[in-house]
DNA sequence: CTCATTGCAAAGCCTTTGCATGGAG
DNA sequence: CTCCATGCAAAGGCTTTGCAATGAG
C-alpha cells in the first residue's frame, strides 16, 4: 500500500472518522496527477474513473487530505484554490506565467533561510513560507 | 496637489478617460489609509465621507488606480483581493498572522535578488515578486 | 442500531457586469 | 451633442453547506 494511503488511514483513525472508499479514491487520483489541481479539475479527473463520486465529496475529501498533511493549498489571482502534493515534496517556490498560467516550481531553500531570519527579527512565528514570481514563461515570452 | 493625484490625472489623460470627482475621491481615501484594503472595506470608508459614491465605482476606480501603478494587489486564502499602496512604497514581503490576520511588512530586497537568479535559470521573465510568511504574530503566539 | 458520510441542489460570498441615467469634453 | 462614467441591481463563478438517504462501525 502506498505510503500516502497509510498516512491518510492513520489520520482518519486518529480523528475518529470513517474509512470510506471515496476518500481513498480521491487520494489515489490526486496522487496520480502531478499538476496543481483545483477541486473542480480534480473532480473532473475523478469522475472519469469513478463516476459515482460527487463534487462535494471531492471537496470534503481534499479537506481531509489537506489536514492529513498530504496536500498544500495555493491561491492565485484567478481566485481558484489549488492543491499540490506536500508529502515528501521538496520545499519550493512557484513561477506563474501570466499568459498561459503554467506553473513552474523552483528550489527556494536559500530563500527560506532568509525568510526565517526576517521572521525572527519581527518576533513572528513562521509556519509556512511562500515565494512566487509572476511573469512570462520562456514560450510565452518568445511568442 | 499630491503627487499621486497628478499621476492618476496623467494616467487618465493618456488613456483618454474622463476626470471625474469620484475617481479622485476614491484615491484620496485609499491614500489616507495605510492598511491593506479590500474593495468592500474601502467602500465602507469612502461612504463615510462621500455617501454618494457607489460600490461599483469604488471597484472600477481601484482598477484604474491599479493600472496607474498606484496600487498593488494581494490575494490570500481568505479569497479577498486587497490593495496596498505601491507608489514609492518599498519592495517588501508580508507576514500574515493566521490568528488575527494582521499583516506585517518586511524588507525582502536580498530575497528578490535570489528570486531573479532563479527566474534566470528557468528562462522565466519575471515581472512581480511575492514573498509571504504565514504564522503567528508576537501577540497571538504568546497569548 | 447509531452517527458520520454522501450526493444533490442550493445558498453564500465576493467580484464583476448590463443597462438606463447622468455628466465630462 | 457624444460617449464615457455612475449607480443600482443582478449575474457570475467558485466555495461551502443543509438535508434526506446511505453505509461504516
Amino acid at each position: 500500500m502506498k505510503e500516502e494511503k497509510k498516512i491518510l488511514r492513520k489520520h482518519i483513525e486518529i480523528k475518529g472518522l470513517r474509512k470510506t472508499n471515496q476518500r481513498y479514491k480521491v487520494l489515489e487520483v490526486f496522487l496520480a496527477n502531478d499538476e496543481h489541481l483545483s477541486v473542480d479539475e480534480l473532480y473532473f479527473l475523478v469522475k472519469k474513473r469513478y463516476p459515482e463520486i460527487s463534487h462535494s465529496t471531492v471537496f470534503r475529501s481534499m479537506k481531509i487530505i489537506f489536514n492529513a498533511g498530504l496536500a498544500a493549498k495555493i491561491r492565485n489571482f484567478d481566485g481558484l484554490i489549488k492543491y499540490e502534493h506536500s508529502y515528501k515534496h521538496k520545499q519550493h517556490g512557484h513561477m506563474i506565467c501570466s499568459n498561459c498560467l503554467k506553473i513552474i516550481e523552483f528550489d527556494d531553500i536559500q530563500i527560506k533561510e532568509l525568510l526565517k531570519k526576517a521572521a525572527k527579527e519581527k518576533e513572528f512565528k513562521p509556519q509556512i513560507f511562500r515565494t512566487k514570481i509572476l511573469g512570462l514563461c520562456k514560450k510565452c515570452n518568445s511568442a
